[in-house]
DNA sequence: TGTACATCAGTGAACGCGCGTTCACTGATGTAC
DNA sequence: TGTACATCAGTGAACGCGCGTTCACTGATGTAC
């Protein structure tokens, strides 16, 4: 964290690191590029020499945080082993993983108001994230007859609404009252049911 | 909406509906006292009159916000008229349906960062909220012999994550990819999965 | 290895801005008689 | 119905503040010879 030298080394990432730790600590209202200046041990017109201002910081922790989300998505559902299911839920597990490892990304990611469509590499960032859900989701199908097959990217946005909203709801005890019963058992109880009505889990 | 005296006659109400406006179109961050004020065609002093600051009127908002919430999905439901299928899934159509209608209040309460739990009168009015939904399930339930009878609380709360997953992920577009499917068909069609893997629709 | 110099990545002062809030004030309203 | 007066609900000027951003600058680093 100190610095050594006049010179940083490695501001432009320090201010990414400063930003995630802001957010993730008074929320994304609270986030200023002088706060995150002044976090990184730097004054407030150096990170002009890294970002164009305070959006284009904004939009490279979030562009950060969906490509973890999507690696830390993708690694847990592991191809499908041992089974699709087990995979599956494994994924859920890794969406809330993210959430609470993570809060100032996930923050940044879903509750900023940065418009992800207007940006490239940000469509492109979280696309890899959809596209994991939605393969996890096809694997779950494989052994139903094609016909009885249901469309793999509704179940992903299902699955993904559900997660998502237990993450705000439930994840960080958002409306008054907290549940009782965890966040990751709330996800888990909810998409095995789900899972069931689809006809996946038998009984 | 033009003052046709030195006083306003009704600026407490006015300011809270400036608010709510300001929220809707630019987002819960952006909304300023001083803003609202100029919409109101008031001086920046003269909301001190009426709120103790900043904070209390956005507080305002989001209390009238969870009341009108909770009378509509009340009223939605209507008793569970004439099946309590048909009235939890209207009660469904009317979530989506406050959200689309006054995204403003919407916003200020589930996406200002305000917290609920350390206001009574807004923990009231959210409970009120949370009341209905788990009224709702019950009433679902009602026909199951009570030992297949799944605990309401728990349903309510799986019916709200995803109904507000489903508005933050789709109902405003959110994460890029704008679903094909529209977010009513999208909560619809998840809930009666849900539902069909409790056991509630038979098949 | 040493030196000259271009380039890079910071500084610090300054700017204009809009915000939240306070304050003494004043016009409008309501009430007692 | 009129009048005196208290109270209410605004005004407008002022404040201190922190922000985002620009600018000329300077110390550190890297490179050509």
């Amino acid at each position: 964290m100190a610095r050594d030298s006049y010179h940083h080394g490695n501001l432009r990432q320090a201010l990414v690191d400063a930003t995630v730790a802001l957010i993730e600590q008074k929320g994304p209202m609270a986030f200023t590029l002088a706060e995150a200046a002044r976090q990184a041990g730097v004054s407030a017109a150096a990170p002009y020499r890294h970002f164009s201002g305070r959006d284009q910081l904004l939009e490279e922790v979030v562009r950060q945080g969906f490509l973890d989300f999507a690696a830390r998505l993708e690694a847990a559902f592991d191809g499908g082993r041992p089974s699709a299911l087990s995979a599956f839920l494994r994924m859920g597990e890794a969406y809330l993983g993210f959430a609470a490892a993570r809060p100032g990304f996930y923050m940044a990611m879903f509750e900023s108001g940065l418009s992800i469509a207007g940006n490239a590499d940000l469509a492109a960032a979280a696309e890899r994230a959809e596209l994991a859900l939605v393969r996890a989701a096809e694997a779950l199908f494989a052994r139903l007859p094609l016909g009885r097959r249901p469309p793999a990217t509704m179940v992903a946005n299902h699955v993904w609404a559900l997660s998502h909203g237990v993450v705000e709801l439930f994840g960080r005890g958002r409306p008054g009252t907290r549940s009782p019963i965890g966040a990751a058992e709330m996800l888990e109880s909810g998409v095995l049911i789900y899972l069931r009505g689809l006809g996946v889990i038998p009984e």
